[in-house]
DNA sequence: TGCTCCTGCAA
DNA sequence: TATTGCAGGAGCA
């Protein structure tokens, strides 16, 4: 049977250029979408098909512009780094071979699916290669969506699974559901759940609308209100299937490739993998140098079964070894041994990985090749399998060999499961998960199934798809040895082949690649550590404050009932309602979006001055807060074992480059109210020892300082002086800062802090209580003090708007998105960013330099100190009582060091027998 | 049960 | 109409 294959061109450029970092070319030319569309388009022609053609819209207004002249209103301009890399591309999809479609007055969209719809009418079978959803409505038998950048397929099952509805349905969905970036508003809060739900209860839209009267709840108003608006949206989003158009479906046969075109368009933006594979060299070659076999992968891999199925890309060698024989497990010490680097994975029972159980191993020494050596594998008639003390007997020497190179993703998790079984792990090299934050914090998610779809357009095994999922989900062990080997032996080939794909980009980009280096890598033992150390938590005091906290709510609820004439929930907002509102008779002056009388904190506040009630309802909330989430809630995450909490710190976490903590979150702990600050108290020191918390003071201020080298606040830092106070002193005229008063260096610090988040005359004026002029005094004052500080602010958002990125002093990037979108909340947002970024991450940088050195500096001390908590400024340790004063000079030295500026860092260090006291 | 929204804790 | 996070509860189906 022919096959045609419709390339979706605007939507893969897009997609590309925002998927791949901004790479260049030796000339500095942006080359980054031109790299991802090429791969896609050697992959399609892989696949030989008779016919293909690369659509693109052509420039000009369409129908839908006619229809609705909001449409697209939202899409920000083409970038210029994107706009530049058009006219190569059709140089190159034209050498190629491909017809190059773009007619006036339709879109890409609606060439693709008249030319799909009559082809499939010929008995062609049809692909169309996309990234976007709303070609679903397209899909029949015999015609089929790819999404090479992910690898998946979508056919007539494929769209019932992924969306809920059959591919008729699609136009009804996407009508409900609105599209932002087309700027169709749909029902508000209805997602693509929702709207599968309604269309399975009601049939098709016709059917929502007739039953919109009677649907309940919010939803159902939001559904009412959106009414008019449906048939529009239902046209808007149906691709044309009918486009006059002057060639058909076996007109497009491709051309030969002119490989003279090709050589000097490749090695102008120096493709060199596609330049071998011009040149003679195989598919395979190219392959296992980690550019082409992504996207070809995607096609050969996608829903094929893994275990048995060597990838054809990678010239049929690639091979999952499931090892139960010792034989075989010595052999393969032997290539792990021998290779330059190995991945490796664990597979446990659990999440926690210092609860979890071993229940496997997997290697990989080179793309395609990997094994999965299964132990704790436990159901009806499996097979037997190597004892663990075996196991690891032989694989000691290897995982402790610092001279062995290892990568993995998100290897502190496998340390951790290691270390509980005896092996120090050394050598970490490499983990895949940093390389992709360091490229591109902001991209997308870094675990390992994304960035395999995003950087080697390949679609892993999911862990659902062997265990699955919900209450269904079965434990790893009880996953059969064939599926289970085809599941993790890829992970760890998979994880090779993304540190090959991955590491050259670092390589070129000699800033990044020394954050990766010298920052992410060896943090990663360091944190490892931090996690093991973990700290101790007094179960019993938590116990006597969360019955404190009871007695006293029950206390407030008794007076509030008291106060209302009557007993009621002060958890049920409906009820507060009726108390405050109808009872009480007090003025609703906040309403939620139903348009109901708000209860929140706002409501509350603006009331309390006339009645006792909202302000006891705030304080049974805050009570209420702090009992649910912190002193019922923390005992449970005592790990049985230790009797300590580990937290769980992602290093890939957030954009700036902090870190976050999760499983409990330690860097939330209230501080700022005596009742919540009683909770640090249960952070204690076990007996002999002592807790030193040591922070910088105002870093990120002082970064602000050195980055914009402003005289002012760089001065105000070297006197060592109040620096809030020295900033009122300056913008008010106070004269000496001694005559500054309490309320003019509270403005001044407010001032201080909201500047570093890009804080508007509006945000100061709510945030003090003043009046909106007078805010934007207080800041152009500032401004006229501190000139530095504006031009740096400044000069940030252009690179940021130029470039696309900010930086730190060390060189992390940030990219911002929507920097140069057309919305301006969006891009107001990205712009206040921008501002913070350099600000938060810098001391983010410094602060993991720091614990770097320190960690290194405790490796010395015997155990009379560990680093236990880290959080944002501050590095927590316990201590031997003796070695406490050693501790603080060291670590304050290490922490002094962490980085040069134009102004002291300076680091305060308290110690206590828990954390409160240590403050 | 799982999803979304809201609220509130930290630096 | 202030940055970065995590987590609990309510409301909803």
């Amino acid at each position: 049977m022919p096959r045609l294959v419709l390339i979706d061109g605007s939507s893969y450029l897009y997609r590309a250029f925002h998927a791949l970092p901004p790479l260049t070319n030796a000339e500095g030319e942006p080359t980054g979408a031109l790299f991802g569309v090429v791969n896609m388009l050697r992959a399609t022609l892989k696949e030989a098909p008779d016919y293909a053609a690369f659509v693109v819209d052509a420039p000009g207004r369409t129908f839908r512009d006619d229809l609705y002249p909001e449409y697209k209103a939202n899409r920000a301009e083409m970038p210029q780094e994107l706009r530049a890399q058009v006219q190569p591309m059709c140089e190159i999809v034209a050498a190629l071979g491909f017809p190059i479609l773009r007619e006036a007055g339709v879109e890409a969209d609606d060439v693709i699916g008249t030319l799909a719809l009559a082809a499939a009418a010929q008995g062609i079978e049809v692909t169309v290669s996309t990234g976007d959803k709303d070609f679903a409505q397209l899909v029949r038998p015999g015609l089929r969506l790819v999404n090479t950048m992910t690898g998946s397929v979508l056919d007539d099952a494929g769209v019932m699974e992924k969306f809920g509805v059959p591919p008729a349905r699609i136009v009804d969905l996407l009508a409900l559901m609105g599209d932002s970036v087309d700027n169709i508003p749909g029902v508000e809060k209805c997602g693509p759940k929702t709207a599968a739900k309604w269309l399975t209860a009601y049939g098709d839209l016709d059917g929502v609308i007739a039953a919109a009267p009677d649907m309940k709840g919010k939803i159902g108003e939001n559904l009412r209100a959106a009414l008019p608006r449906l048939g529009l949206n239902r046209t808007l989003v149906t691709i044309r299937t009918d486009v006059p158009l002057a060639f058909g479906p076996t007109d497009l046969a491709l051309r030969p490739r002119d490989a003279g075109t090709l050589r000097g368009l490749y090695a102008r933006y120096g493709f060199t993998q596609a330049l071998r594979e011009l040149d003679g060299g195989t598919a395979a070659d190219a392959a296992a140098e980690g550019t082409l076999r992504n996207t070809a992968a995607g096609y050969a891999r996608s829903g094929a079964a893994p275990a048995e199925a060597p990838d054809p890309a990678l010239g049929g060698k690639g091979e999952y070894e499931c090892v139960t024989a010792p034989e075989a497990l010595a052999a393969w010490v032997e290539r792990l041994r021998a290779a330059p680097l190995f991945a490796f994975d664990v597979e446990t029972d659990a999440l926690d990985a210092l609860r979890a159980r071993l229940v496997g191993l997997s290697f990989s020494v080179e793309p395609g090749r990997a094994c999965y050596v299964p132990l704790l594998h436990d159901y009806p008639g499996c097979q037997p399998q190597l004892d663990v003390e075996t196991v690891l007997g032989m694989l000691r020497p290897v995982l402790e060999d610092p001279a062995v190179a290892k990568v993995g993703q998100h290897g502190k998790y496998d340390l951790h499961v290691l270390r509980r079984y005896g092996i120090a792990v050394r050598g970490y090299a490499h983990d895949t998960m940093l390389q992709s934050f360091v490229l591109n914090s902001t991209a997308s998610r870094h675990d390992m199934d994304s960035l395999a779809a995003r950087y080697l357009g390949y679609t892993t095994t999911r862990y659902e798809d062997v265990c699955g999922k919900g209450a269904k989900q079965i434990p790893f062990s009880q996953v059969e040895l064939e599926h289970a080997t085809g599941y993790a032996a890829e992970d760890a080939d998979v994880t090779l082949r993304l540190h090959r794909a991955l590491h050259p980009r670092l390589e070129a980009e000699p800033a990044l690649l020394s954050v990766y280096t010298d920052i992410e890598m060896p943090l990663v033992e360091v944190l490892a550590r931090i996690e093991a150390n973990g700290v101790l938590v007094d179960a019993d005091e938590l116990r006597r404050q969360s019955h404190d906290l009871a007695l006293r709510m029950h206390e407030a609820e008794q007076r509030a009932h008291a106060l209302a004439g009557r007993p009621f929930s002060l958890e049920s907002p409906k009820q507060l309602q009726a108390i405050l509102f109808d009872e009480l008779g007090l003025p609703a002056l906040v309403k939620t979006p139903k348009g109901q009388p708000s209860t929140n904190e706002d409501a509350l506040e603006a009331i309390a001055d006339q009645h006792d009630l909202p302000r006891l309802i705030l304080e049974y909330r805050g009570l209420a807060k702090l009992r649910g989430t912190y002193t019922d809630k923390l005992p449970n995450s005592i790990n049985p074992d230790t009797g300590r909490v580990h937290t769980s710190y992602h290093q890939a976490g957030a954009a700036t480059g902090r870190l976050s903590s999760s499983d409990p979150n330690l860097q939330n702990i209230p501080i700022r109210t005596e009742d919540g600050r009683r909770i640090r108290r249960a952070f204690v020191a076990p007996p002999g020892r002592r807790i030193v918390a040591c922070d910088y003071s105002q870093i990120e201020l002082r970064i602000m300082a050195h980055l914009s080298e402003d005289p002012g606040l760089v001065r105000a830092f070297e006197g060592g002086v109040d620096v809030h106070r020295a900033t009122a002193a300056e913008v008010f005229g106070a004269g000496a800062p001694e005559a500054v008063t309490a309320d003019q260096r509270r403005a001044a610090k407010a001032i201080n802090f909201g500047l570093m988040y890009g804080m508007s005359a509006f945000g100061l004026a709510r945030q003090l209580g003043i009046a909106r002029g007078e805010a934007q005094d207080y800041i152009a004052l500032y401004f006229a003090r501190y000139p530095g500080v504006r031009d740096f602010m400044e000069r940030t958002r252009e690179q940021a708007r130029e470039r696309g990125y900010v930086e730190t002093v060390f060189g992390r990037r940030l990219y911002l998105n929507d920097i140069a979108s057309r919305n301006q909340g969006l891009r107001a947002g990205a712009e206040r960013a921008a501002i913070n970024a350099p600000m938060q991450g810098t001391a983010a940088d410094i602060i993991k330099r720091a614990m770097i050195e320190v960690d290194a500096w405790l490796a010395g001390q015997g155990g009379r100190a560990a680093m236990i908590m880290q959080v944002h400024d501050e590095l927590v340790f316990e201590a031997d009582e003796a070695f406490v004063p050693e501790l603080v000079q060291e670590v304050g030295r290490r922490m002094q060091a962490a980085a040069t500026l134009r102004v002291p860092l300076v680091v305060d260090a308290g110690v206590g027998g828990n954390w409160d006291e240590a403050h």
